[in-house]
DNA sequence: ATTCAATTTAATCAAACGATTAAAAAATTT
DNA sequence: AAATTTTTTAATCGTTTGATTAAATTGAAT
Protein backbone atom coordinates (compact mmCIF):
# COMPACT_ATOMS: atom_id res chain seq x y z
CA UNK A 1 0.00 0.00 0.00
CA UNK A 2 2.55 2.62 1.26
CA UNK A 3 5.47 3.81 -0.93
CA UNK A 4 8.97 1.57 -0.80
CA UNK A 5 8.11 -0.78 -3.68
CA UNK A 6 11.46 -0.03 -5.81
CA UNK A 7 14.23 -1.04 -3.09
CA UNK A 8 16.23 1.66 -4.17
CA UNK A 9 19.67 1.90 -2.51
CA UNK A 10 18.34 5.59 -0.34
CA UNK A 11 15.17 3.25 0.80
CA UNK A 12 17.29 -0.03 1.77
CA UNK A 13 19.33 2.43 3.75
CA UNK A 14 16.77 4.59 5.60
CA UNK A 15 14.66 0.88 6.58
CA UNK A 16 18.03 -0.24 8.08
CA UNK A 17 18.74 2.95 9.77
CA UNK A 18 15.58 2.55 11.44
CA UNK A 19 16.34 -1.08 12.17
CA UNK A 20 19.70 -0.12 13.38
CA UNK A 21 18.56 2.37 16.16
CA UNK A 22 15.83 -0.40 16.84
CA UNK A 23 18.60 -3.27 17.39
CA UNK A 24 20.04 -0.29 19.97
CA UNK A 25 17.23 0.98 21.72
CA UNK A 26 15.54 -2.71 22.08
CA UNK A 27 17.99 -3.97 23.46
CA UNK A 28 19.04 -1.49 25.71
CA UNK A 29 16.02 -1.00 27.56
CA UNK A 30 13.78 -3.95 26.21
CA UNK A 31 10.21 -3.72 24.48
CA UNK A 32 8.05 -2.09 26.75
CA UNK A 33 10.19 0.67 28.13
CA UNK A 34 11.33 1.14 24.63
CA UNK A 35 9.44 4.58 23.10
CA UNK A 36 9.04 4.38 19.21
CA UNK A 37 9.74 8.42 19.34
CA UNK A 38 13.43 7.43 20.83
CA UNK A 39 14.05 5.25 18.08
CA UNK A 40 12.84 6.97 15.41
CA UNK A 41 15.10 10.45 17.28
CA UNK A 42 18.08 7.85 17.31
CA UNK A 43 17.52 6.64 13.38
CA UNK A 44 17.84 10.71 12.39
CA UNK A 45 14.49 10.59 11.21
CA UNK A 46 10.92 10.73 12.12
CA UNK A 47 8.21 8.91 14.21
CA UNK A 48 5.43 9.01 11.08
CA UNK A 49 8.59 7.56 8.93
CA UNK A 50 9.21 4.72 11.38
CA UNK A 51 5.33 4.10 10.84
CA UNK A 52 5.33 4.41 7.39
CA UNK A 53 8.05 1.80 6.93
CA UNK A 54 7.47 -1.01 9.97
CA UNK A 55 3.62 -0.01 10.63
CA UNK A 56 3.47 -0.43 14.52
CA UNK A 57 6.16 -0.91 17.14
CA UNK A 58 5.42 -4.35 17.61
CA UNK A 59 6.18 -5.40 13.99
CA UNK A 60 9.32 -3.81 13.90
CA UNK A 61 10.53 -5.79 17.13
CA UNK A 62 9.30 -8.82 16.13
CA UNK A 63 11.62 -8.33 12.95
CA UNK A 64 14.67 -7.17 16.12
CA UNK A 65 13.70 -9.90 17.66
CA UNK A 66 13.89 -12.89 15.54
CA UNK A 67 17.01 -11.85 14.15
CA UNK A 68 18.59 -11.73 18.09
CA UNK A 69 17.65 -15.28 18.19
CA UNK A 70 18.76 -16.35 15.15
CA UNK A 71 21.97 -14.77 16.04
CA UNK A 72 22.00 -16.02 19.58
CA UNK A 73 20.80 -19.96 18.44
CA UNK A 74 23.18 -20.15 15.22
CA UNK A 75 26.56 -20.42 17.19
CA UNK A 76 24.97 -23.21 19.01
CA UNK A 77 22.52 -25.49 16.77
CA UNK A 78 25.20 -26.11 14.06
CA UNK A 79 27.77 -27.42 16.47
CA UNK A 80 25.87 -29.72 18.50
CA UNK A 81 24.60 -31.77 15.12
CA UNK A 82 27.77 -31.62 13.37
CA UNK A 83 28.47 -34.90 12.30
CA UNK A 84 32.14 -34.48 11.50
CA UNK A 85 33.66 -33.10 14.62
CA UNK A 86 34.63 -35.24 18.08
CA UNK A 87 32.79 -34.28 21.51
CA UNK A 88 36.29 -31.82 22.37
CA UNK A 89 35.44 -30.30 19.51
CA UNK A 90 32.15 -29.21 19.73
CA UNK A 91 32.70 -27.91 23.11
CA UNK A 92 35.59 -26.02 22.07
CA UNK A 93 33.47 -24.39 19.44
CA UNK A 94 30.91 -23.75 21.63
CA UNK A 95 32.94 -21.60 23.88
CA UNK A 96 34.58 -20.02 21.26
CA UNK A 97 31.48 -18.86 19.21
CA UNK A 98 29.48 -17.65 22.25
CA UNK A 99 32.69 -15.56 24.11
CA UNK A 100 33.20 -14.36 20.97
CA UNK A 101 29.79 -13.66 19.91
CA UNK A 102 28.78 -12.12 23.37
CA UNK A 103 32.32 -10.22 23.81
CA UNK A 104 30.71 -8.19 20.92
CA UNK A 105 26.81 -8.42 22.08
CA UNK A 106 26.75 -8.49 25.03
CA UNK A 107 23.60 -7.67 26.06
CA UNK A 108 22.35 -10.30 23.94
CA UNK A 109 21.52 -12.96 26.30
CA UNK A 110 19.69 -10.77 28.95
CA UNK A 111 18.08 -9.33 26.17
CA UNK A 112 16.06 -12.77 24.65
CA UNK A 113 15.56 -13.98 27.64
CA UNK A 114 13.92 -11.52 29.26
CA UNK A 115 11.68 -10.60 26.77
CA UNK A 116 10.65 -14.56 26.55
CA UNK A 117 9.74 -13.64 29.62
CA UNK A 118 7.61 -11.09 28.87
CA UNK A 119 6.01 -12.55 25.89
CA UNK A 120 6.45 -16.62 26.19
CA UNK A 121 3.57 -17.00 23.74
CA UNK A 122 6.07 -15.62 20.86
CA UNK A 123 9.12 -17.74 22.16
CA UNK A 124 6.82 -20.85 21.81
CA UNK A 125 4.87 -19.76 18.30
CA UNK A 126 8.53 -18.97 16.51
CA UNK A 127 10.51 -22.14 17.29
CA UNK A 128 9.96 -24.90 15.98
CA UNK A 129 11.51 -28.51 16.04
CA UNK A 130 10.93 -29.71 19.48
CA UNK A 131 13.72 -32.38 20.42
CA UNK A 132 16.21 -30.94 18.50
CA UNK A 133 18.48 -30.90 21.08
CA UNK A 134 17.77 -33.90 22.42
CA UNK A 135 18.61 -35.61 19.88
CA UNK A 136 21.46 -33.97 18.71
CA UNK A 137 24.72 -35.81 17.84
CA UNK A 138 26.64 -33.73 20.85
CA UNK A 139 23.93 -35.46 23.36
CA UNK A 140 24.78 -38.92 21.87
CA UNK A 141 28.17 -38.17 21.99
CA UNK A 142 27.89 -37.62 25.53
CA UNK A 143 26.00 -40.46 26.54
CA UNK A 144 28.60 -42.63 24.79
CA UNK A 145 32.01 -41.35 25.99
CA UNK A 146 29.98 -40.86 29.80
CA UNK A 147 26.69 -42.64 29.91
CA UNK A 148 26.23 -42.22 34.08
CA UNK A 149 26.09 -38.57 32.69
CA UNK A 150 22.84 -37.01 32.01
CA UNK A 151 23.91 -34.32 28.70
CA UNK A 152 21.28 -32.00 29.43
CA UNK A 153 22.91 -31.74 32.64
CA UNK A 154 26.33 -31.01 31.06
CA UNK A 155 25.02 -28.78 28.67
CA UNK A 156 23.30 -26.48 31.08
CA UNK A 157 26.82 -25.94 33.04
CA UNK A 158 28.61 -25.66 29.89
CA UNK A 159 26.29 -23.27 28.40
CA UNK A 160 25.84 -21.19 32.05
CA UNK A 161 29.83 -21.04 32.00
CA UNK A 162 29.78 -19.18 28.53
CA UNK A 163 27.16 -17.18 28.46
CA UNK A 164 26.20 -16.52 32.53
CA UNK A 165 29.12 -14.00 33.08
CA UNK A 166 27.93 -11.46 30.48
CA UNK A 167 24.67 -12.08 31.97
CA UNK A 168 25.95 -10.76 35.09
CA UNK A 169 28.48 -8.72 33.92
CA UNK A 170 27.26 -5.23 35.00
CA UNK A 171 26.70 -6.79 38.38
CA UNK A 172 29.83 -8.67 38.28
CA UNK A 173 32.10 -5.80 37.64
CA UNK A 174 30.83 -3.66 39.67
CA UNK A 175 31.19 -5.61 42.94
CA UNK A 176 34.22 -7.21 41.97
CA UNK A 177 35.78 -3.73 40.90
CA UNK A 178 36.68 -4.97 37.56
CA UNK A 179 37.67 -2.82 34.33
CA UNK A 180 36.04 -3.40 31.25
CA UNK A 181 39.64 -4.00 29.56
CA UNK A 182 39.87 -7.08 32.71
CA UNK A 183 36.32 -8.37 31.86
CA UNK A 184 37.35 -8.44 28.04
CA UNK A 185 40.73 -10.06 29.24
CA UNK A 186 38.99 -12.68 31.70
CA UNK A 187 36.42 -14.18 28.81
CA UNK A 188 39.70 -14.01 26.49
CA UNK A 189 40.87 -16.57 28.88
CA UNK A 190 37.28 -18.92 29.41
CA UNK A 191 38.28 -19.96 25.85
CA UNK A 192 41.02 -21.75 26.93
CA UNK A 193 39.71 -22.51 30.65
CA UNK A 194 35.89 -23.87 30.08
CA UNK A 195 37.12 -26.82 28.06
CA UNK A 196 39.55 -28.02 30.09
CA UNK A 197 37.06 -27.78 33.02
CA UNK A 198 34.00 -29.12 31.08
CA UNK A 199 37.27 -32.18 30.69
CA UNK A 200 37.84 -32.56 34.07
CA UNK A 201 33.81 -32.49 34.88
CA UNK A 202 33.50 -35.39 32.32
CA UNK A 203 36.13 -37.61 33.76
CA UNK A 204 34.15 -37.32 37.32
CA UNK A 205 32.37 -40.81 38.64
CA UNK B 1 0.80 12.91 56.26
CA UNK B 2 -1.75 10.39 55.36
CA UNK B 3 -2.77 7.83 57.71
CA UNK B 4 -1.47 4.46 58.67
CA UNK B 5 0.22 5.54 62.12
CA UNK B 6 -1.51 3.71 64.55
CA UNK B 7 0.20 0.06 63.04
CA UNK B 8 -3.22 -2.29 63.36
CA UNK B 9 -3.67 -5.55 62.47
CA UNK B 10 -5.45 -4.28 59.65
CA UNK B 11 -3.13 -1.69 58.47
CA UNK B 12 -0.23 -4.26 58.15
CA UNK B 13 -2.30 -6.29 56.56
CA UNK B 14 -3.27 -4.12 53.69
CA UNK B 15 0.39 -2.44 53.35
CA UNK B 16 1.40 -6.52 52.60
CA UNK B 17 -1.01 -6.88 50.20
CA UNK B 18 0.14 -4.32 48.08
CA UNK B 19 3.92 -5.50 48.66
CA UNK B 20 2.58 -8.94 47.66
CA UNK B 21 0.78 -8.44 44.51
CA UNK B 22 3.74 -5.81 43.71
CA UNK B 23 5.78 -8.70 43.90
CA UNK B 24 3.72 -10.71 42.11
CA UNK B 25 3.23 -8.53 38.90
CA UNK B 26 7.03 -6.57 38.99
CA UNK B 27 8.96 -9.86 38.81
CA UNK B 28 6.41 -11.27 36.26
CA UNK B 29 6.82 -8.70 33.91
CA UNK B 30 9.40 -6.33 34.88
CA UNK B 31 9.06 -1.63 36.09
CA UNK B 32 7.91 -0.60 32.38
CA UNK B 33 5.50 -3.75 31.55
CA UNK B 34 3.69 -3.65 34.96
CA UNK B 35 0.61 -1.22 35.58
CA UNK B 36 -0.29 0.22 38.79
CA UNK B 37 -3.57 -0.42 38.10
CA UNK B 38 -2.88 -4.15 37.81
CA UNK B 39 -1.11 -4.52 40.92
CA UNK B 40 -4.04 -2.70 43.24
CA UNK B 41 -6.27 -5.40 41.23
CA UNK B 42 -4.11 -8.07 42.43
CA UNK B 43 -3.99 -7.17 45.76
CA UNK B 44 -8.02 -7.19 45.76
CA UNK B 45 -8.31 -2.98 46.21
CA UNK B 46 -8.10 -0.19 44.44
CA UNK B 47 -5.28 2.16 42.63
CA UNK B 48 -5.77 5.29 44.98
CA UNK B 49 -5.21 3.10 48.22
CA UNK B 50 -1.88 2.20 46.46
CA UNK B 51 -0.73 5.88 46.39
CA UNK B 52 -2.13 6.25 49.53
CA UNK B 53 0.29 3.75 51.01
CA UNK B 54 3.47 4.27 49.12
CA UNK B 55 3.24 7.45 47.05
CA UNK B 56 4.65 6.34 43.37
CA UNK B 57 5.36 3.63 41.76
CA UNK B 58 8.62 3.85 41.46
CA UNK B 59 9.04 4.32 45.51
CA UNK B 60 6.89 0.75 45.70
CA UNK B 61 8.81 -0.73 43.05
CA UNK B 62 12.31 0.09 44.80
CA UNK B 63 11.04 -1.25 47.82
CA UNK B 64 10.28 -4.57 46.26
CA UNK B 65 13.72 -4.48 44.14
CA UNK B 66 15.89 -3.98 47.56
CA UNK B 67 14.21 -7.25 49.33
CA UNK B 68 15.17 -8.95 45.65
CA UNK B 69 18.10 -8.42 45.83
CA UNK B 70 19.13 -9.03 49.43
CA UNK B 71 17.24 -12.25 48.81
CA UNK B 72 19.61 -13.01 46.21
CA UNK B 73 22.86 -12.04 47.63
CA UNK B 74 22.25 -12.83 51.17
CA UNK B 75 22.61 -16.73 49.94
CA UNK B 76 26.01 -15.70 48.58
CA UNK B 77 27.96 -13.09 50.60
CA UNK B 78 27.74 -14.51 54.27
CA UNK B 79 29.03 -18.08 52.83
CA UNK B 80 32.12 -16.52 50.88
CA UNK B 81 33.24 -14.66 54.20
CA UNK B 82 32.29 -17.50 56.49
CA UNK B 83 35.87 -17.72 58.70
CA UNK B 84 34.90 -21.37 60.07
CA UNK B 85 34.17 -23.49 56.87
CA UNK B 86 36.08 -25.22 54.48
CA UNK B 87 36.47 -24.29 50.64
CA UNK B 88 34.49 -27.54 49.70
CA UNK B 89 31.98 -26.77 52.27
CA UNK B 90 31.42 -22.90 50.68
CA UNK B 91 30.70 -24.57 47.38
CA UNK B 92 28.67 -27.28 48.53
CA UNK B 93 26.71 -24.27 50.47
CA UNK B 94 26.47 -21.84 47.51
CA UNK B 95 25.10 -24.64 45.34
CA UNK B 96 22.50 -25.46 47.66
CA UNK B 97 21.31 -22.46 48.54
CA UNK B 98 20.93 -20.93 45.43
CA UNK B 99 18.99 -24.09 44.13
CA UNK B 100 16.89 -24.42 47.07
CA UNK B 101 16.32 -20.30 46.52
CA UNK B 102 16.22 -20.50 42.76
CA UNK B 103 13.72 -23.49 42.79
CA UNK B 104 10.81 -21.50 44.94
CA UNK B 105 12.11 -18.18 43.15
CA UNK B 106 12.64 -19.15 39.53
CA UNK B 107 11.93 -15.50 38.39
CA UNK B 108 14.60 -13.70 41.01
CA UNK B 109 17.84 -13.59 39.00
CA UNK B 110 16.18 -12.29 35.66
CA UNK B 111 14.14 -10.22 37.35
CA UNK B 112 17.01 -8.11 39.11
CA UNK B 113 19.51 -8.66 36.29
CA UNK B 114 16.91 -7.24 33.81
CA UNK B 115 16.19 -4.16 35.97
CA UNK B 116 19.56 -3.52 36.75
CA UNK B 117 20.18 -3.30 32.60
CA UNK B 118 17.23 -0.77 32.69
CA UNK B 119 18.33 1.61 35.74
CA UNK B 120 22.08 0.76 36.64
CA UNK B 121 22.38 3.90 38.20
CA UNK B 122 20.00 2.40 41.45
CA UNK B 123 21.80 -0.48 41.57
CA UNK B 124 25.29 1.52 41.80
CA UNK B 125 23.38 3.78 44.48
CA UNK B 126 22.42 0.97 46.88
CA UNK B 127 25.59 -1.46 46.57
CA UNK B 128 28.00 -0.76 48.65
CA UNK B 129 31.30 -2.19 50.08
CA UNK B 130 32.92 -2.52 46.54
CA UNK B 131 35.66 -4.64 47.15
CA UNK B 132 33.58 -7.57 49.06
CA UNK B 133 33.71 -10.14 46.98
CA UNK B 134 37.59 -9.79 46.32
CA UNK B 135 38.79 -9.64 49.94
CA UNK B 136 36.14 -12.26 50.42
CA UNK B 137 37.74 -15.59 52.22
CA UNK B 138 36.66 -17.79 49.85
CA UNK B 139 39.05 -15.91 47.52
CA UNK B 140 41.72 -16.62 49.58
CA UNK B 141 41.10 -20.30 50.46
CA UNK B 142 41.04 -20.37 46.18
CA UNK B 143 44.65 -18.64 45.87
CA UNK B 144 45.66 -20.96 48.75
CA UNK B 145 44.76 -23.85 47.32
CA UNK B 146 45.08 -23.12 43.47
CA UNK B 147 47.46 -20.25 43.05
CA UNK B 148 47.14 -20.86 39.43
CA UNK B 149 43.36 -20.63 38.85
CA UNK B 150 41.36 -16.95 39.00
CA UNK B 151 39.02 -16.90 41.96
CA UNK B 152 36.98 -14.79 40.21
CA UNK B 153 37.12 -17.28 37.14
CA UNK B 154 36.22 -20.11 39.11
CA UNK B 155 33.01 -18.05 40.63
CA UNK B 156 32.04 -16.75 37.46
CA UNK B 157 31.70 -20.66 36.69
CA UNK B 158 30.41 -21.83 39.83
CA UNK B 159 27.50 -19.44 39.80
CA UNK B 160 26.61 -20.13 36.09
CA UNK B 161 26.19 -23.50 37.15
CA UNK B 162 23.84 -22.81 39.62
CA UNK B 163 21.66 -19.73 38.62
CA UNK B 164 21.96 -19.88 34.97
CA UNK B 165 19.82 -22.70 34.86
CA UNK B 166 16.89 -20.83 36.12
CA UNK B 167 17.12 -17.49 33.79
CA UNK B 168 17.43 -20.18 31.04
CA UNK B 169 14.67 -22.55 32.36
CA UNK B 170 11.80 -21.33 29.98
CA UNK B 171 13.98 -21.56 26.81
CA UNK B 172 15.63 -24.58 28.06
CA UNK B 173 12.12 -26.25 28.85
CA UNK B 174 10.70 -25.74 25.62
CA UNK B 175 14.01 -26.67 23.78
CA UNK B 176 14.17 -29.64 25.37
CA UNK B 177 11.03 -30.49 26.03
CA UNK B 178 11.24 -30.87 29.83
CA UNK B 179 7.99 -30.82 32.12
CA UNK B 180 8.24 -28.89 35.19
CA UNK B 181 8.94 -32.13 37.35
CA UNK B 182 11.24 -33.27 35.32
CA UNK B 183 13.11 -30.08 35.18
CA UNK B 184 12.84 -29.78 39.32
CA UNK B 185 14.55 -33.11 39.41
CA UNK B 186 17.38 -31.94 37.57
CA UNK B 187 18.25 -29.22 39.76
CA UNK B 188 17.94 -31.18 42.91
CA UNK B 189 20.43 -33.28 40.94
CA UNK B 190 22.18 -30.33 39.88
CA UNK B 191 23.11 -30.02 44.43
CA UNK B 192 25.37 -32.93 43.88
CA UNK B 193 26.75 -32.74 40.48
CA UNK B 194 28.01 -29.09 41.00
CA UNK B 195 30.45 -29.63 43.60
CA UNK B 196 31.80 -32.69 41.90
CA UNK B 197 32.10 -31.22 39.05
CA UNK B 198 33.91 -28.29 41.10
CA UNK B 199 36.43 -30.60 42.78
CA UNK B 200 37.39 -31.70 39.66
CA UNK B 201 37.53 -28.16 38.21
CA UNK B 202 40.21 -27.50 41.11
CA UNK B 203 42.15 -30.33 40.07
CA UNK B 204 43.12 -28.97 36.31
CA UNK B 205 46.69 -27.71 35.98
C1' DA C 1 -22.99 7.20 70.20
C1' DT C 2 -19.28 9.75 68.68
C1' DT C 3 -14.90 10.30 66.84
C1' DC C 4 -11.27 9.25 63.95
C1' DA C 5 -8.87 6.54 60.71
C1' DA C 6 -9.13 3.30 56.82
C1' DT C 7 -11.06 2.30 52.46
C1' DT C 8 -13.95 2.82 48.45
C1' DT C 9 -15.93 5.18 44.74
C1' DA C 10 -15.81 7.98 41.00
C1' DA C 11 -14.28 11.57 38.61
C1' DT C 12 -10.63 13.85 36.79
C1' DC C 13 -5.77 15.69 35.39
C1' DA C 14 -1.82 16.09 32.86
C1' DA C 15 1.50 13.77 30.46
C1' DA C 16 3.05 10.14 27.53
C1' DC C 17 2.41 7.14 23.92
C1' DG C 18 1.36 4.66 19.57
C1' DA C 19 -0.49 5.81 15.50
C1' DT C 20 -2.54 8.49 11.60
C1' DT C 21 -3.26 12.17 8.50
C1' DA C 22 -2.70 15.96 5.18
C1' DA C 23 0.10 19.01 3.12
C1' DA C 24 4.62 20.82 2.05
C1' DA C 25 9.32 20.04 0.79
C1' DA C 26 13.13 17.47 -0.92
C1' DA C 27 15.09 14.02 -3.67
C1' DT C 28 14.97 10.78 -7.51
C1' DT C 29 13.37 9.07 -11.77
C1' DT C 30 11.68 9.50 -16.22
C1' DA D 1 11.18 19.95 -17.00
C1' DA D 2 7.76 16.95 -15.40
C1' DA D 3 6.34 13.23 -12.78
C1' DT D 4 6.88 10.30 -9.01
C1' DT D 5 8.53 8.92 -4.78
C1' DT D 6 10.55 9.76 -0.32
C1' DT D 7 10.86 12.46 3.77
C1' DT D 8 9.60 16.15 6.81
C1' DT D 9 6.58 18.93 9.36
C1' DA D 10 3.01 19.63 12.30
C1' DA D 11 -1.17 18.80 14.00
C1' DT D 12 -4.12 15.66 15.99
C1' DC D 13 -6.62 11.39 17.69
C1' DG D 14 -7.77 7.99 20.98
C1' DT D 15 -5.84 5.45 24.82
C1' DT D 16 -3.30 4.45 28.49
C1' DT D 17 -0.98 5.60 32.51
C1' DG D 18 0.51 7.46 36.98
C1' DA D 19 -1.34 10.28 40.17
C1' DT D 20 -4.66 13.27 42.80
C1' DT D 21 -8.84 14.81 44.75
C1' DA D 22 -13.26 15.12 47.21
C1' DA D 23 -16.92 12.95 48.99
C1' DA D 24 -19.10 8.84 50.68
C1' DT D 25 -18.77 4.62 53.29
C1' DT D 26 -17.03 1.37 56.45
C1' DG D 27 -14.83 -0.06 60.61
C1' DA D 28 -12.72 0.32 64.96
C1' DA D 29 -11.57 2.83 69.21
C1' DT D 30 -13.02 5.85 72.79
Amino acid sequence: MAGKQKAKLADISTEEKIKDAARTVFTKKGYAATRTREIAEAAGLNLALLNYYFRSKEKLFEIIMLEKMQKFFSVLLPVINNPDTSLDKKVADITANYIDLLTANPELPLFILSEVRNNPEFFIRVTQKENFIRDAIFVRQLQEKRPGINPLQFLLSLLGMCIFPFIMKPVFRKMTDTSEAEFEQMMLERKDLIPGWTRAMLRTK
